[in-house]
DNA sequence: CGGCAATTTGAACATTTTCAATACGGGTGG
DNA sequence: CCACCCGTATTGAAAATGTTCAAATTGCCG
């Protein structure tokens, strides 16, 4: 068959002579690389998710996973993503306060890294076209949902961690049923199901078109399995 | 409760005179901004995963779905993300040739809209930073594929979707399986016996450490839910 | 060579999907 | 302004699917 060789990418390694961050540092402001050279081992983690946004990360060897947990439950976050060689990691740092993933080595690995008033100064001036365009990006992928799966929780334990990660905003309360049951991964009748348990449990108030969240409390402790499973 | 007026934020618009882009524009190369206002109704298509993107758009006002089907199955995809005004949709533009969703407004919406070439204009010039970190960031989304749930097809079906679209690349193949049935929306086990009946029907060799595709006319077919589903 | 951790396998159990039928609610035309 | 229609959302019951938990296996590393 046509894989390459599966070690092939693993051990590549980008070379600061031939690193677009580097480029870049030449065609940019600062005129030098403010990324720092640093090494992983297998397993390790680089950084947690929910803790200050300190540094970024360019990965220039290994595999790195982004793992997200989302709301307060399931202990350890689930894989969202593999970043490889010659992307950044952590770059949320631009326009978040924290991480909203962790990330964790999983095979040895060389990163480049620099605080995040590095990155502020090496991205250039703010308001700039293309920083703009990065920083909403940045933004709106920080907001994104992990597509959740019943590893993540049952069905009620989904729908209730959605609403109390949306909820305080309230622009997705007004989607169609059948749109949010995409985003949770489940079927509409499944969230119909779902949301008629959390109206009888007293946490939020369904009508074919409304959804009011009656109590938060409520609706965290059912996010995470909390109150007699009952039947 | 707390949510705000849930018609807000939906009805909200952002105006030339306070927009991003806009001011983004006048601190830009091009000293003007190229990006020209283009109402869509409610359920209309902005545009469609695969076909050649050719435009960009910034969300002023109204609701936009994305949509992703992924593999080659699933008829219409699944709703991966939603965007709100203030956000940039089809930006893949700037490193792909295809869009990698489709785009949908579930409101009515007003965006604003230039063309490739004029987002490459408007971005200022190539490798630096700002935007190759641009560049870098969409580059990796549009790699990521979704976490995957059930309703996007059975286990077998979504392993078998998955090899047909990482195997070629071969990178992920090495992952740890509990990597991998993340990814998945999957246990671990249910992972394992999935590869398992995929190996059965002789679309893929796998030992506990390596796996190899053998045939990938079989593997599209199994990710269809094709072949006999005996038991 | 021995121990550990990851993966595989098995069987019972829980959950979700399915498919069909019903009930709404908004929009249309009279 | 009201009756009617249509598509979305809800409900029910059976079937399929995945999870769970435990045990056995295997490969890796020291």
């Amino acid at each position: 068959m046509s894989v390459a060789d599966p070690k092939a990418r693993q051990n590549a390694r980008i070379l600061c002579a031939t690193c677009e961050i580097g480029a870049a540092s030449a065609a940019g402001s600062g005129h030098f690389c403010p990324f720092v050279d640093r090494s992983r081992q297998a397993g390790e983690l680089i950084y947690l998710e929910g803790e200050p946004a300190n540094h970024v990360w360019f990965v220039k060897q290994g595999i790195i996973v982004l793992l997200r947990k989302g709301g307060e439950n399931n202990a350890e976050g689930r894989v969202r993503a593999v970043r490889f060689p010659g992307s950044f990691i952590g770059l949320e740092a631009v326009v978040t306060d924290r991480y909203i993933d962790s990330a964790r080595a999983t095979t040895d690995a060389v990163l480049c890294g620099t605080t995040r008033e590095g990155v502020d100064t090496w991205l250039g001036k703010k308001g700039a076209p293309a920083r703009t365009a990065l920083e909403l990006t940045l933004r709106a992928e920080s907001v994104d949902l992990p597509r959740r799966a019943p590893p993540d929780g049952n069905a009620v334990e989904r729908v209730a961690a959605w609403l109390c990660e949306e909820g305080p905003r309230g622009e997705t309360l007004t989607l169609p049923r059948r749109i949010v049951a995409d985003l949770l991964g489940m079927r509409p009748e499944t969230l119909s199901r779902a949301m008629a348990i959390l109206a009888e449990r007293g946490a939020i108030e369904v009508s074919r078109t409304n959804l009011r969240i009656v109590s938060e409390n409520k609706l965290a402790e059912l996010a995470s399995g909390g109150s007699l499973p009952s039947s």
